[in-house]
DNA sequence: GCCTAAGCGAGACGGTACGTCAGGTCTTGCA
DNA sequence: TGCAAGACCTGACGTACCGTCTCGCTTAGGC
């Protein structure tokens, strides 16, 4: 007797796709703590058992409606610009990092989900994993150039310098401090690569 | 008829203070998601009006009942080491804060007080002017002792300074990233001061 | 120190009348199966738990809905017209059950009622305090008179005459029997006075 | 090409019985309430849709599964005790319905045949062909012997008795009356038989 | 020291959303 | 093609809290 197929569930695609779809457009409209599991289903045209089955928690919908989102954006993997000149290049990524804060479009979404993250332990690992380490191989790319380039240190711990890079940003960002500006990327980027003493 | 005296609140103190100890006991037990008025209510033994009645919101509540637990923590106010020698004071402070954040009992109520921060600018604003302003407060004296004794450039941001070592510690604090202890603190410390370049 | 008082629970009246008028309404209106609580409480303009709170289930609800409105109809007691000849009597007396039996809006919620009944002996307990006793007192009163004047047994076991009344008539209604007329009201007293020895 | 069969129904046997059996075990293990369809299919190990395909409602298995019972249990017909003393016969029969009342496994599966009944006219036509008439036969047979014995009066209407005998019986089972035992049954005939004037 | 208005505890109330359950339909392989 | 398995949309369940409201009670000023 040949092994029975374990009868894997059969997911509806389109069913998924709404629901995240429905997710970032609601994550859009409303402010998020009006964001609940009925809404989505409501908006998606489904049913909520559809969404718990297939979710643990709303932080875990919301998180895979980023994830879609990003990986339609960036297509294949993202790169950092290597003008050769490592200064330049930050200034230019934390600029933008600040102009994408600066947008609520933009930056709503990720707030609603650091709030479930903050709360979730096991969410965060997933945000880890998922969304934020493409970014960050992406600038320890840059900064592995730099290293070879002569601009950083080699014994120059590459992650504690994105901690450093990206931390005062988000802080600033998430606790809606006013002086999250320009200027604030350009002064962040001369003090990790500089030192105060 | 005589003028009506302006019949200023007679807000019973009692209930206040079972409130706010109420709030910090529960932040305590359960997480934070069941942290809600009527469990506050019904702990400190109250109608659940009287809190409506002299908080705002939710957040509001947390932020006072650790504002209340600071207050009577530190009494006049903190100060910082100064042994002379910056580095091993800042990292001093920096695995202070290390260890705060490890112990559950003493991170959970900030944790929860994050989460209403994120989502509330309002209470953001209160927050930085009642919490984190002494903190900051304290440390930038340290920080201008420290530039007067030549050990920081005259012209170095010093609030720039402050976010550059809280941001990343507090960061990978609010993401559960298990990589948060002295060694990162002391690296945190020796990045700020000495730069990657 | 006066005994303090139990701080016996405010309900509101307005609601009471609205869930029950609500409840009857609704009975004429859908089948049974689609009398659901979440449908009384919006028709009523009530939150679901105002009907949690004071009725132990949908049974409860219905019963009480219809002793509203049956006490609201007799006003102070039933009376059975006594005319002398309890053969003429009794016959007049079914025909009108018949009568109510045959009409949907007065025979549904009792319907709904005899369902709730069936499935929960609490309630048929309730049911037959309330709503069946008064109705089998006037009939045991005009019965004892019949007594008296020597038109029935004086060792008759009147409970029993009242149930070989009203059983076959209520089976009958119950199982949606057709053959439920005049002439069998009139073939059942008849019966009963008599019998088929 | 031969003849293409015309696709008469390939109904499987086994899961038609397995299906009844659920049924049957299930009214007795559980409150009527909780008899589901998914629960019926789970406990034949059948699909849902296996029901919905045969059987047009929950009422209409369950009563397929009495029928099956009770198929299983007379064989070819039902038959009345026949002594010649018709007070007798009948008590004995009347008594043996109460005690099949009073026991639970006995009475549950038929109390919720009635509920489903009562709710679906439908279903009461096919409970009256099915069910109840095969009993009632069985009665009037033995009714008319009486008939010709001169037991009975010759133009007695034998339904008549049937409901007279078996409604005041039903009606207090169906109402969880405490009074219904033997003394009862035999009170119930006496009266039938004899009258009350 | 009494009077009176406020704060207060308690908790009912109209709501919204929760997370679960079952209904009845549909789809996907297996037999 | 009948069937088991179970995903799916729907809608109701009973519960938890929300923020508002109404009760008496208590309690602190102002007379």
């Amino acid at each position: 007797m040949p092994p029975r197929t374990p009868a894997q569930p059969r997911r509806r695609e389109s069913s998924r796709i709404a629901i995240l779809d429905a997710t970032r457009d609601l994550l859009g409209e409303v402010p998020y703590a009006k964001l609940t599991i009925e809404s989505i289903a409501a908006r998606a045209g489904v049913g909520k058992q559809t969404i718990y089955r297939w979710w643990e928690s709303k932080g875990a919908v919301v998180l895979d409606a980023l994830l879609a989102a990003s990986e339609s954006a960036e297509g294949t993997g993202i790169e950092l610009p290597d003008s050769g000149d490592l200064t330049r290049d930050l200034k230019a990524v934390l600029r933008a990092t600040t102009a994408e804060f600066a947008d609520p479009s933009f930056s709503a979404p990720i707030r609603a989900l650091m709030i479930e993250i903050i709360a979730d332990p096991a969410l965060a690992a997933l945000y880890q994993e998922k969304l934020q380490q493409p970014t960050h191989q992406a600038i320890l790319t840059r900064l592995r150039s730099a290293q070879h380039a002569g601009q950083l240190r080699p014994d120059a711990d590459l992650t504690l310098v994105i901690d450093m890079l990206y931390g005062p940003l988000t802080q600033r960002w998430l606790l809606h401090s006013t002086t999250l500006d320009d200027a604030f990327a350009d002064a962040l980027v001369d003090g990790v690569l500089h030192g105060f003493a």
